[in-house]
RNA sequence: GGCGGCGUGGCCGAGUGGCUGAGGCAAGGGCCUGCAAAGCCUUUUACCCGGGUUCGAUUCCCGGCGCCGCCU
């Protein structure tokens, strides 16, 4: 927001897996009313909790997004929590399709036979893939041989895979807190989320269906099972800072991996020590 | 004060006279091509203290300390 009011003709894209639902404003910690009407954001509030919503939908989205902007002769700031997603905007990705029934009968023979016994036959049909992956990893194994069995083509011979990271004309920055500091932040941040009234957001949400991706929100299911009676509100906000703490730690793991980043190790200030990078970066 | 129970790794929690220590959570490290705020892999740390029995005790006995329950 700093960045983004300060040089004027920047809009910032939200590339965040949660931002997008309608309704679940507190706990994925929307930009305020008041900061999307001081600078343009896209991306937020652009679907129902209820629809079923993943990386493909999303990367359309962006990209009509980024092409508006453009097209208007403004520039976009990224903001990303989303690594996978963030991944398959920048850096065009080619995501091999659905096949809903061959997925569903895979999901059924994981939960029959187990899901190494899936894997054994991802083996057969695509060793590439079979070895990059664990056998124990259902979601995995089970995508990649309904991609196998759909296409006709092996799951690994789609695109050059996440761990190759081409050349990008987009300037990536990070920033990085120190854990302890990061855990306290948290759960302050948690806190504050609950006093905002997230329990009664998670209520709210309750009255109309949610699809499986909605539901899963950290925050969002753990207040379900509190609101459902099968955990104290004491238990779902501890529940809540581990896991965000988790993801925190996961989300660091997974930008570290690509080079092109270019970190900034944050103090106690992220607008103070980070916004000379930021506009450096916008300036080019 | 009496009686009973308990005391296991950061936390919860099984268990055993030796075959080196169930499991869960947390923490550390890692993975990731359509649920990704999700999913998965991996690693570390013990048996309250003192004495005794025994070839050998975390496990049995005695004492101490601490905690919990009941009684007075």
């Amino acid at each position: 927001m700093a960045a983004a009011r300060q040089v004027g003709d920047v809009e910032i894209v939200s590339v965040d897996a949660m931002q997008v639902y309608r309704g679940m404003d507190i706990g994925t910690a929307k930009p305020t009313p008041a900061d999307q009407a001081d600078v343009r954001h896209h991306l937020i509030d652009i679907v129902d909790p209820g629809v079923e919503f993943a990386v493909a939908e999303f990367r359309s989205a962006a990209r009509e997004a980024l092409d508006d902007i453009a097209r208007r002769d403004k520039r976009a700031l990224l903001v990303a929590g989303t690594g996978l997603y963030h991944r398959v905007v920048i850096d065009d990705i080619e995501l091999p399709g659905q096949w809903p029934d061959i997925r569903a009968e895979l999901d059924e023979d994981a939960g029959r036979v187990g899901t190494p016994v899936l894997h054994a036959r991802l083996e057969a049909l695509d060793p590439v893939a079979a070895a990059r992956m664990e056998p124990t990893n259902t979601r995995r194994v089970v995508r990649a041989l309904e991609v196998c069995i759909g296409s006709g083509r092996p799951f690994s011979s789609f695109g050059p895979g996440l761990d190759v990271y081409p050349p990008s004309p987009i300037a990536q920055l990070g920033l990085r807190w120190p854990r302890e500091v990061l855990a306290r932040r948290i759960e302050r941040r948690v806190q504050a989320m609950i006093d905002a009234g997230l329990v009664g957001e998670v209520r709210t949400l309750l009255e109309r269906p949610i699809a499986r991706t909605a539901h899963q929100a950290l925050g969002y299911k753990e207040l379900i099972d509190h609101v459902e009676g099968r955990c104290t509100l004491d238990a779902a906000v501890a529940a809540i800072v581990t896991g965000t703490r988790q993801l925190a730690v996961r989300q660091e793991r997974w930008f570290r991996r690509d080079p092109r980043v270019r970190w900034i190790d944050i103090e106690a200030d992220p607008v103070a020590e980070a916004l000379p990078a930021v506009l450096d970066a916008l300036a080019r």
